[in-house]
DNA sequence: GTTAGCACTCTATCTTATCGAGTGCTAAAG
DNA sequence: CTTTAGCACTCGATAAGATAGAGTGCTAAC
C-alpha cells in the first residue's frame, strides 16, 4: 500500500469516525490537503475498495471503512492521542480521593470511562481465585445467633449468620475459633476435608453442630468458583451516538449488554497480560457482534491481573481516544485498588 | 359514575393495556359483552372523556385512559390476579435454593421481577442504618500487613487492610483485638470518641499506629451514611413493549434509569410501611416522568423495612399482574434474606 | 334511552416526483 | 503513465399527493 493510499484511508477513517457519514472523494480532497483532485482520490478509493479496506453502503454513496480498514488504521495509521491535563486530573482526583472501598472505585472507573469516551463502559472484577484459608472467627451476635467470619489469604472476607444453641457461651466460641484457626491454618479445602475432619470432630464433639455450620462456610469460601462480576456504566451515554437513531440497533446493543457471560468473555478472553486489546466488529469470534467493537485492558493488583476494563461501542469508535483514556485509567485504577485493598 | 360507565372504563383500560392501541366503541361492544350498540358506548365514552377519565390522542381515534382513568381503575376496578402455580414455584425455587448471599438474592429478585412483568425491575437495598459496634478482629495476613475486620450489631461486616510495623507479633494483634473489643462493646461512635480514646491510648501507647488505623475503620463503619444501592434488571425486556418503537422514548427512559438518586426516591419515598404503592404518570412529584408509572413495595428483615423493590414501566402497564408478582415476591424476598443474613 | 345511518376527520401507508451527493468512465492534458 | 475535467448515471432521502380505513359526532328514527 503506497503512501498516498494510506493517507486516503486515514482520511476516510478519521472523517467517518468524526461524522458518521460515508465520506466522498470531494470531502477528502477539500478537507485533507492531499493536493490532488477528487477524481484522483476516486481512483485510489476504487483500489482501496478492491483491497478490502473500505466499502460502499450502496452504489454511489461515499465510502465507509471496512473491518479490515479499521484494523489497518488501528495497527498502522492511528496516532497516539494524549489526554489533556484536565482529563488526567479528573481521572486522578476521582479515583484517588473519592473512593474508599472497592465497589466505589469500580463504579467510579466505569463512570469515568463512559463519560470520557461516550460509549458504554464495562468493568470486570474477577473474583480472586480460590485462595487458602487464613482465619476464622466466631462472633456472638445475640442469643442463639453467631456470625462466622472467614478470611482468605488473598484478602477475601466471607461471613454468614448461623443459629447456635443457647447453651453456648461467648468463651466457647472463642475457644472454638482458636482451635479451628490452629488446625486449619493455610490449608486448601482438600487437605482440610481429608486429613483433619475426624481429628477435629473428635476433639470437639460437644460443639459438632456449630462446627458443621462453620465448616460449611469455610468450605463454600474455599470452593468459591471464580465468579466474575461486571459493572456497566453509561449505557445512556452511548445513545447520543448517531448510529442509535435506529431502534433496532439500540435493541441489539442492549441485548448484548444483557448477556453478562458474553461480556465477561469479551473482557477477559484471550487478552494479553498487559496493554490494550482491540476487537473490531466481526473479529469477535462466535458471537454475531458485527457493528460493534470492544476495547479492553486488564488492570493489576500487586502485579497480578485481577480484572479488566473495557468499552463497547460502534465499530466507528474513536479508537485513539478510547485507548489513551483506558491506558491512563487502568494505571490509576491499579493504584487506587492497591491503596484501598492493601492499605498502602 | 354509574355501573355501565365503570364497565366501559374497565374495558377501555383492559383493552389498552393488552393491545397498546387506542380503543374504539366498536371493539368494546364486540369484545366486552355489554349488550349495547357501539353508538351507546360512544355516548358513554363522551361522558367519560368529559369527566377526565379517558382521552383522545386525536379527534376521531379511539380512546386512551388518562392518568385519572388509570387511577380509578387501580383503586376501584382492578381485580386481583393470582399467580399461577408455576409462577409461584418459580419465585420460590429461585429465591430459596439458588442464592447463598445477599447480592445474589437481590440480583435474582430483580431478574425475576423483570422477567415476569417484562418491565424494568429495580431493587433498592438501604444500607442498614448506622448500628453499634460489635466486634473487631485484627488478622495478620503477611509480613507488615494486617486486616482489620469490624462487625456491627446489625450484621454488617467491614474490612480493610492496614500496614503494620514488622515488629508486631500475631499475639500482639490478638491482645489488641481483645482489648478493643472489651472497651468498645456496644458503643456508638460518639461515646467511643468522647470517653474512651484517651484511656485506650494510655493503655496501649505502644501500638498507637495500629490503633489509629483500626479506629479509623471502626469510625468509618459507624459513621457510614445510609447509602442506598440500587440494582436494575431487565432494561432490555422493556424494549419489547410497543411504546419503545420510538427512539426518543427509549432515550427518555434510559435517562431516567441513569439518575440513581431519582430512582431511590421513587422507591423509598413516602411509601407506606407495607403493601404496594402505585404512582401513575404525572403523579410522581417534581420530576417529569409523565408516561411512566412506578409500582413499589418495601421488603422486610425481621420486621424492619430494609429496602424496596419496584417496577418502572409505561403508564399502560399491567398493574394487576405487577402487583401480584410484587406481592408474592417481596414476601419471599424477606424470607430469603432472613435465611441468608440471619441464618434461619 | 338506544340505535342505525351518514358525513366528516385524521392518521397511516403507499406511490410518485424531485433533488443532490457521489460514483465510474472517457477522453484530454500534463 | 498519471492526473484531471466533464458527464451520464445511480440511488437514497425528502417531499408531495392520493387512498384507505378506523373511528367519531350528530341527527333522526325506534
Amino acid at each position: 500500500m503506497d503512501e498516498r493510499k494510506q493517507k486516503v484511508l486515514l482520511a476516510i477513517v478519521q472523517d467517518y469516525i468524526a461524522t458518521a457519514e460515508p465520506v466522498g472523494s470531494r470531502t477528502i480532497a477539500k478537507k485533507y490537503g492531499l493536493g490532488v483532485s477528487p477524481a484522483t482520490i476516486r481512483n485510489e478509493m476504487a483500489d482501496l475498495e478492491e483491497m478490502g479496506y473500505i466499502e460502499q453502503p450502496h452504489t454511489s454513496s461515499g465510502r465507509v471503512p471496512s473491518v479490515r480498514g479499521y484494523r489497518y488504521y488501528v495497527d498502522y495509521l492511528m496516532k497516539k492521542q494524549d489526554l489533556t491535563r484536565e482529563e488526567e486530573d479528573l481521572i486522578r482526583s476521582e479515583l484517588e480521593t473519592k473512593a474508599r472501598d472497592v465497589g466505589k472505585v469500580i463504579q467510579r472507573t466505569g463512570q469515568l470511562l463512559s463519560q470520557m469516551t461516550s460509549y458504554t463502559a464495562m468493568v470486570l472484577t474477577q473474583q480472586l481465585g480460590p485462595g487458602t484459608f487464613k482465619h476464622v472467627q466466631l462472633v456472638p451476635m445475640r442469643l442463639s445467633q453467631t456470625m462466622v467470619i472467614v478470611v482468605m489469604d488473598n484478602g477475601a472476607v466471607y461471613h454468614r449468620m448461623i443459629e447456635t444453641p443457647d447453651s453456648i457461651l461467648a468463651s466457647d466460641l472463642d475457644t472454638l475459633s482458636k482451635v479451628l484457626n490452629a488446625k486449619l491454618q493455610g490449608l486448601t479445602m482438600e487437605s482440610i476435608k481429608l486429613t483433619l475432619l475426624k481429628e477435629l470432630y473428635f476433639e470437639m464433639g460437644k460443639h459438632k453442630h456449630i462446627l458443621d455450620l462453620a465448616l460449611e462456610l469455610i468450605q463454600d469460601s474455599l470452593a468459591l468458583k471464580k465468579e466474575d462480576k461486571i459493572y456497566l456504566g453509561g449505557v445512556f451515554n452511548m445513545l447520543t451516538q448517531p448510529e442509535f437513531h435506529n431502534v433496532e440497533k439500540v435493541k441489539t446493543m442492549l441485548s448484548i449488554l444483557d448477556q453478562e457471560k458474553l461480556l465477561c468473555e469479551l473482557l477477559s478472553g484471550e487478552s494479553r497480560d498487559e496493554g490494550v486489546t482491540i476487537r473490531i466488529g466481526g473479529e469477535i469470534k462466535d458471537y454475531d457482534i458485527k457493528d460493534y467493537s470492544v476495547v479492553a485492558a486488564p488492570y493489576m493488583l500487586s502485579g497480578r491481573k485481577v480484572g479488566a476494563v473495557g468499552v463497547l461501542g460502534p465499530t466507528r469508535m474513536d479508537y485513539a481516544k478510547v485507548i489513551s483514556v483506558m491506558d491512563y485509567l487502568t494505571k490509576n485504577l491499579s493504584r487506587a485498588l492497591e491503596r484501598v485493598i492493601l492499605g498502602r
